[in-house]
RNA sequence: GCCCCCUUCGUCUAGUGGCCUAGGACUCCGGGUUCUCAGUCCGGCAACAGGGGUUCGACUCCCCUAGGGGGUACCA
């Protein structure tokens, strides 16, 4: 049976790098048919361990990676935070300490440190003398009388090497002599996390520990710590790290102002900031930032494009397939296939998946999708009428694929704006409607005209209007521009006759007539318009 | 300092000694389509970190160098 684990620390986001890893571990465990299980790694010290999870909870929910055991459904080998299971930390330092697989170091810290130093200054690696260790109650009694303080220490093996084989690094050996005594409990008692991690894993019954590279190194104390407790061994899975844009540094929540240097990254942050001033999103500096997942649901991307590029980040099939669903993932999934170099974060790429899976998405899917959006907004109620329900899909349908998240939905807000609060894009009222000498004549005389264009469709639209431009002598570009701007606002929007059909022939009307009493010499107070 | 890991187009990657004049995807750059934009179609630029071996033959195996990363905490 497969067991695997994610092991997040309450930290109130969900990092990207961390999703990539909960993902493969999740997969692995639902190729295998076996268990997922989340563990939380908080501390003592830690405060409002609740309200620091949840955002991290929520984010593993919104993108489909349930937990078998975990918060909120617990499991047999409950309790699954790790502050909760101090007294088998405890019994596990007593353990290794009867064994002789530890012991109690008096040492002071400074006193350690200037071993150190004289290892360093001396160019070897550091080996601890132990002069301060004590293993009888003698020596104990000695150092205590001093006035000293102790720490558990593990005693390290210093001849020969540790040798493990992990799935995606293949044989990796280490020399027992390069690793130190390291502590695993401080002088106040508290256990240290790889002693913590190694108990909890063995209690758990996990079997494949899958984890960022940076464990690698530490393989070693935890292999010491379970062998010496008569642990079976996991079978061990080092992945890379994801890396920054751009560099192969590990990606990082705090360097958002760097990355924002970065043209394909400040373009996925600057439209994700768009919608959030749209949809009057409570946003905070913590979490809307593009490494941390909040930031996608909070926009409106999809849980399974983020996901399928996640998983190609570090992870390949073969040399062409890219789309993959959830089930196809699970059947394709093996840890020999991921990659050890760094995998870069690319925002880029990133779009064209969501892109891509916003294309094949069906209407009524997506107008589900942009409902929330408009309604945060203010442009639709909740929950929407018929009649709004219907002006909605119909913007979506025409909105093709223009709509590549779904809070883009906000980019043709001007239609579900009463006509008399439609904002003008100066700059192309200039252009379209100011400048061209006939152009508010031939707006004038078309108004005219779709007062009696019956149906109000695009076919018959699109049939008046190349009759006007015949009668007329004209080009279709001197009509339609102008005609775009005067219903819309803006120079650009989605095909023509289409945009007409969904305003209808009222709102078509009273917004060129509107516009055209602007254009009107004395008339502009400017009243509505913007930029 | 010491130990360990990593290194193919800008990015994600295929490649396990001849199938490689190194393939795909994203980006970017041309061009077609079109009422604008998005899209779409066609085309293009672009890589085996460097140096030594081994071999009839190296992207693939070995060594060295360089660069990047991690560990070396009474952090996780």
């Amino acid at each position: 049976m497969v067991r695997t684990r994610f092991a997040p620390s309450p930290t109130g986001y969900l990092h990207i790098g961390g999703v990539r890893t909960a993902l493969f571990n999740w997969l692995f465990a639902r190729r295998h048919g076996g268990q997922f299980i989340l563990r939380i790694d908080d501390t003592d010290q830690q405060r409002n361990v609740a309200e620091a999870l949840q955002p991290i909870l929520d984010g593993f929910r919104w993108l489909g990676i349930d937990w078998d055991e975990g918060p909120d459904v617990g499991g047999p080998y409950a309790p699954y935070f790790q502050s909760q299971r101090v007294e088998r930390h405890q019994a596990a330092v007593q353990a290794l300490l009867d064994g002789g697989y530890a012991y109690r170091d008096f040492a002071r810290p400074d006193e350690v440190q200037a071993e150190r130093e004289a290892a360093e200054r001396e160019k070897r690696s550091f080996v601890y003398s132990r002069r301060w260790m004590a293993e009888t109650a003698r020596q104990q009694a000695a150092f205590e009388a001093e006035g000293r303080q102790s720490v558990v220490r593990l005693k390290m093996p210093r001849d020969g090497q540790c040798q493990f084989h992990d799935a995606i690094r293949g044989d990796v050996a280490f020399d027992w002599a390069a690793e130190q005594d390291h502590v695993i409990q401080r002088s106040d008692g508290t256990c240290l996390y790889h002693l913590a991690s190694a108990v909890d894993d063995y209690d758990f019954r996990i079997t494949h520990v899958i984890r960022a590279v940076e464990h690698l190194s530490n393989t070693p104390r935890q292999i010491f710590i379970a062998r010496s407790l008569s642990y079976p061994l996991p079978e061990y899975a080092h992945l890379p790290y994801v890396a920054e844009p751009g560099s192969s540094s590990k990606l990082s929540k705090r360097k958002l102002k760097q990355y924002l240097k970065q043209r394909d990254f400040k373009a996925l942050f600057d439209q994700g900031a768009r919608i959030a001033a749209a949809a009057r999103l409570p946003v905070t500096d913590e979490t809307f930032n593009p490494v941390v997942v909040d930031f996608y649901r909070e926009t409106g991307y999809l849980p399974d494009a983020l996901i399928n590029y996640l998983l190609l980040l570090g992870w390949s099939l073969d040399d062409s397939t890219e789309s993959f669903t959830r089930s196809e993932m699970i059947d394709a999934f093996t840890l020999e296939r991921v990659n050890r170099a760094p995998a870069s974060f690319d925002p880029a790429k990133l779009a064209a998946f969501q892109e891509r899976y916003a294309r094949q998405m069906p209407i009524e899917q997506k107008t589900a999708m942009v409902l929330p959006f408009l309604h945060a907004a203010g442009l639709v109620r909740e929950p929407p009428t018929e009649r709004e329900l219907a002006q909605v899909s119909a913007v979506v349908r025409a909105a093709g694929d223009r709509i590549k998240i779904a809070g883009d939905i906000l980019d043709f807000a001007d239609f579900f704006l009463p006509d008399d609060r439609l904002p003008w894009d100066r700059a192309a009222v200039e252009k379209r409607l100011v400048k061209p000498p006939r152009a508010a004549e031939l707006l004038r005389q078309f108004a005219n005209r779709l007062q009696a264009v019956e149906p109000f469709d695009s076919a018959s639209l699109e049939g008046l209007l190349q009759r006007f431009v015949e009668s007329e002598g004209i080009q279709l570009g001197d009509i339609i521009h102008a005609l775009r701007v005067a219903v819309t606002g803006k120079a650009v929007g989605f095909g023509m006759f289409e945009t007409l059909e969904i305003l209808g022939r009222e709102r078509c009307a009273a917004r060129i007539a509107r516009v055209l009493s602007q254009l009107e010499p004395g008339a502009g107070d400017g009243h509505g318009a913007v930029d």
